[in-house]
DNA sequence: AAAGGACCCAACCGCGTGTAC
DNA sequence: GGTACACGCGGTTGGGTCCTT
């Protein structure tokens, strides 16, 4: 049984705002507030709408202060550090951003960074002799894996992708991933279309000017080591089709159900980074935190990458994400080994 | 000039979470 | 502890507008 509607919809007004809504809404909260009950609101204000509908309408259009027009680069910049940091989080990402609404921020992002990004992203490199750094074109189950070098001192660990799917829209230069998954279970992780942001973000003008620390300094440990971090399942087109590096794609070839494994990853892995225990739901932590992260951090190896291996480690045989099925035929899958590596 | 495609963005939808009872 | 309800969030849609052919 589904959940009950929040309202009748075949009584309430929907579609766009007419100038008299807006008057009527803004003039009643302007004298009542909101009350705190949205559901309530639109009977009280005369408004033949769905109480979602006020909230929306007011919170992205009528409230005071509300920025429209042009983003800065200034913006960008922090719409692509946060992105490449904590994944479509739009809403925390609007709180770094006065005046813009989370709505606004996703739909920039959806209809030009994005794009913005992808125009930069060089190409040249993706071959079998010289990967991407990840995996721009990933498709919906690549998985990433890691093991240990034994023959090294130095205790360098590799990590290397499975995809599941091949289909047509890997390009044949991409072609590198072509091993079944270690684990039969049906818990390891997709990462479709990750995108590589924080390669991008290294050739954006406005990054072209820093130091490589100072780069590294705007990402976390785990973006750095773990670079598909960040989540990239939308695509507002409305004819259905995703542009990727210049590249058209359909939503069906590229698999959409990244949403909830996404969430589940993050909170298994970045979650310990960067959030309180009780910190995960709490904008103000996140977005005193994210302001550290993002403005003061000075080095990003001042996070304990103990953290990183212990997290490494608790997750190896519960999620498939960092484990490695030892009666499965690794071997035989030849997994492409990529140069993300790390030193403790 | 017209048609079709691409783009943009306001609005909708469904789900997760918090909270009151 | 269980349930119902409301809120907030992020993904998606629909239609208006712009652009290209």
């Amino acid at each position: 049984m589904g959940r009950a509607p929040c309202c009748d919809k075949a009584n309430v007004k929907r579609g766009p705002w007419s100038p008299e809504e807006d008057t009527k809404l803004k003039e009643y909260i302007d004298k009542h507030g909101t009350g705190g009950n949205w559901i309530a609101l639109p009977h009280k204000a005369g408004l033949k709408r769905c109480g979602k509908s006020c909230r929306l309408r007011w919170l992205n259009y009528l409230r005071p202060n509300i920025k429209h027009g042009e983003f800065s680069d200034e913006e960008d910049r922090i719409i692509c550090s946060l992105y490449a940091n904590i994944g479509s989080r739009w809403s925390i990402i609007a709180a770094q951003l006065p005046g813009r609404t989370d709505n606004d921020i996703k739909n920039y992002w959806n209809t030009k960074l994005k794009k913005k990004l992808m125009a930069l992203l060089p190409t040249h490199h993706h071959n079998q002799q010289n990967p991407p750094p990840f995996f721009p074109y990933s498709s919906s189950s690549s998985s990433l894996h890691m093991t240990t070098d034994n023959n090294n001192n130095n205790n360098h660990h590799h990590y290397y992708y499975y995809n599941t799917t091949t289909t047509t829209t890997t390009p044949p230069s991409m072609s590198f991933t072509t091993a079944p998954p270690p684990s039969t279970s049906t818990n390891y992780y997709n990462y479709n279309t990750t995108i590589a942001t924080s390669a991008i973000m290294s050739s954006l003008p406005f990054y072209q000017n820093q130091q490589q620390e100072q780069q590294q300094a705007l990402m976390s440990p785990m973006q750095q080591y773990y670079p598909m971090f960040g989540s990239e399942g939308s695509c507002s087109s409305s004819d259905g089709s995703c542009s990727h590096g210049g590249r058209e794609m359909k939503k069906e070839e590229m698999g959409f159900h990244h949403h909830h494994m996404f969430h589940h990853h993050e909170e298994q892995q970045q979650q310990p980074m960067v959030v309180d225990d009780d910190g995960i739901n709490n904008n103000n932590q996140w977005t005193e935190k994210l302001d550290k992260w993002l403005f003061q951090t000075a080095n990003p190896l001042d996070y304990d990458l103990e953290v990183i291996k212990q997290l490494v480690i608790s997750s190896s045989g519960n999620d498939g994400l960092f484990s490695v099925d030892e009666n499965k035929t690794v071997q035989e899958s030849k997994p492409i080994i990529y140069n993300y590596k790390y030193s403790d």
